[in-house]
RNA sequence: GCCGAGGUGGCAGAAUGGUUAAUGCGACAGACUGCAGAUCUGUUUCCUGGGGGUUCGAUUCCCUCCCUCGGCUCCA
């Protein structure tokens, strides 16, 4: 297992990982309430996540990712009310969006996505130990956090309960004890969903399905928490107190991952706000990888700006310097097998290229530096790019070596598409364009540009774009495509 | 008010107590090319919010001020 530094939150300082039980690390990371269409924000947590349980499961840990579905909440049951929807059936249909946008993100490392109403037995019994050790008081109904009875709240986010204000946006509830309570279990209002519990019937509070899950799944404390920056406070402070009063262990969580969230003109995207960027139009007009690239040339940690026509432009111009020379190279290798070149690289690149992919995975440990790897990647593709009139006389390894960092890449950032290997139809595929570049340079050979124009044309057609490099010519699938 | 995160070139966005502050985008010039594209080379001089302090040396550490954003019980 490699050492992996990680920032923590709540220590304020980035530190050696040490799982609970290596090598498994248990990821917990706050997942979407589906109420309506996902934006841009909501996807960069999840490429983040996605990069921290890819790499760490190629580094020897055992990941056990699990992000959880709030599909029952307030703004579930308004929309629904508005729509004549049963609330859970609308974040089901939500849910399935975010879902298949995940898999077009190459996102796949999400092992289970417990739904809050599938856990309500967990729930129950964790508002009854608290009430029952003392921490929980019930009114009206609902049951109520005493955070007065707990007096590390605060430490994640450094707040001082009684420097809050209360009520500084949201009313404050008429049962609390103090203003700082939370709810924990809310009385059921007539026509909301609700289940039978000792306290009357209801549902679960916004923060308790959390930690229900993952005592449920981990245990009383475990190994690394993730979500947005905006979630510190209240949600991951509350999420602490409810564990570590339920269950008296300590800390509920080893590591706290916040990711800086994304903003347009300098304000944080969200629905409340109304300055969305949807995901599903991200994805459309400029497709899952650039996405992916964008969200990545940043620290995770960092708020990100979005500009809507602008970012995403940028990002693909930037994206396709080191796409390009990854395809070429992918390319390359696939008609290689069929008639390879001969020619190696220089001991010292060959060299260069084992140097680069352990040095971008020492950026990656060091907190997912993810921006400085992608640096590195510039600075490979620029070597690479010397070599690209050559690529056709190069032999298999020396193409191996000047792709490892787009493989490296690939599985750890899951850029520049499927890195499998070669089956007979690109193997057919690379004879013929190989075959209809021959007869190509054989007609500019003899100064007959029409017809050289008119074969790289019906290629083009076909979705096959040629290049020409010095005396050779290469080849690549799909590059122009009038998609975007 | 309190807590937290930021402020770096035309733009995006890293890093570090120490030679020219990464990388990319954009712009300009050149090389290569039948054309196109791609690629390469060079240029883009004065870029670390203001002011103090520590230090031989600060963008980095400390103090202070300013600005922006996030949170203060809906939020990725």
């Amino acid at each position: 297992m490699r050492r992996v530094q990680l920032y923590d939150t709540l220590s304020r300082e980035t530190r050696l990982l040490m799982p609970i039980t290596p090598p498994k690390v248990g990821l917990f990371v706050c997942g979407l309430t589906p109420y309506a269409d996902a934006h841009v924000g909501h996807a960069k947590v999840a490429v983040v996540f996605d990069v921290v349980a890819r790499a760490l499961t190629r580094w020897g840990y055992r990941v056990f990712y699990v992000q959880n579905v709030t599909n029952l909440d307030d703004r579930l049951i308004e929309r629904g009310g508005a729509t004549s929807t049963d609330p859970m059936k609308l974040a089901d249909q939500h849910f399935a969006a975010w879902r298949s946008a995940m898999d077009e993100l190459n996102v796949r490392t999400v092992n289970y996505y417990p739904h809050a109403t599938d856990y309500l037995p967990e729930i129950i019994v964790q508002v009854q130990q608290l009430v029952d050790r003392g921490f929980a008081y019930a009114a009206r109904g609902s049951v109520y956090y005493d955070v007065a009875r707990f007096p590390k709240y605060g430490a994640l986010s450094g707040q001082k309960v009684e420097a809050l204000q209360p009520g500084a946006r949201v009313a404050v509830e008429a049962a609390k004890r103090s203003p700082e309570d939370f709810v924990l279990w809310k009385a059921a209002q007539p026509g909301e969903p609700a289940w039978e519990s000792p306290w009357g019937p209801g549902r679960p509070g916004w923060h308790i399905e959390d930690t229900a899950i993952t005592v449920r799944l981990f245990g009383p404390r475990y190994d690394v928490h993730g979500g947005g920056m905006d979630l510190k406070f209240p949600h991951h402070e509350a999420e602490i107190a409810q564990a570590e009063a339920a269950t008296g262990e300590s800390p509920l969580v080893n590591y706290w991952m916040h990711v800086g969230l994304v903003t347009m003109k300098g304000e944080k995207m969200s629905k409340s706000l109304g300055n969305v960027y949807g995901l599903d139009e991200a994805l459309r007009t400029h497709g899952a990888e650039v996405l992916r690239f964008y969200y990545l040339n940043a620290h995770y940690r960092n708020p990100l700006d979005f500009a809507p026509g602008k970012s995403l432009e940028e990002a693909g111009e930037a994206y396709e310097r080191l796409a390009a020379p990854a395809r070429k190279l992918a390319g390359a290798l696939r008609g290689s097998s069929s008639g390879a070149g001969s020619r190696e690289l220089p001991a010292e690149l060959a060299e260069d290229a084992v140097v680069a992919v352990r040095e971008l995975d020492e950026l990656l440990a060091d907190d997912f530096n993810t921006r400085e790897a992608i640096a590195r990647l510039f600075v490979w593709s620029k070597r690479v790019g010397e070599w690209l009139p050559e690529l056709a006389h190069l032999s298999p390894s020396a193409l191996e070596s000047l792709a490892a960092p787009y493989r490296w890449a690939g599985a750890m950032l899951g850029l520049f598409g499927p890195t499998g290997a070669p089956d007979a139809r690109d193997e057919a595929l690379a004879a013929l364009a190989a075959a209809a570049i021959e007869a190509r340079a054989a007609a500019r050979t003899r100064g007959d540009f029409a017809e050289a124009d008119r074969i790289r044309g019906a290629l083009a057609r076909a979705g096959i774009r040629l290049e020409d490099h010095g005396s050779t010519t290469s080849w690549q699938l799909g590059a122009d495509d009038d998609a975007g």
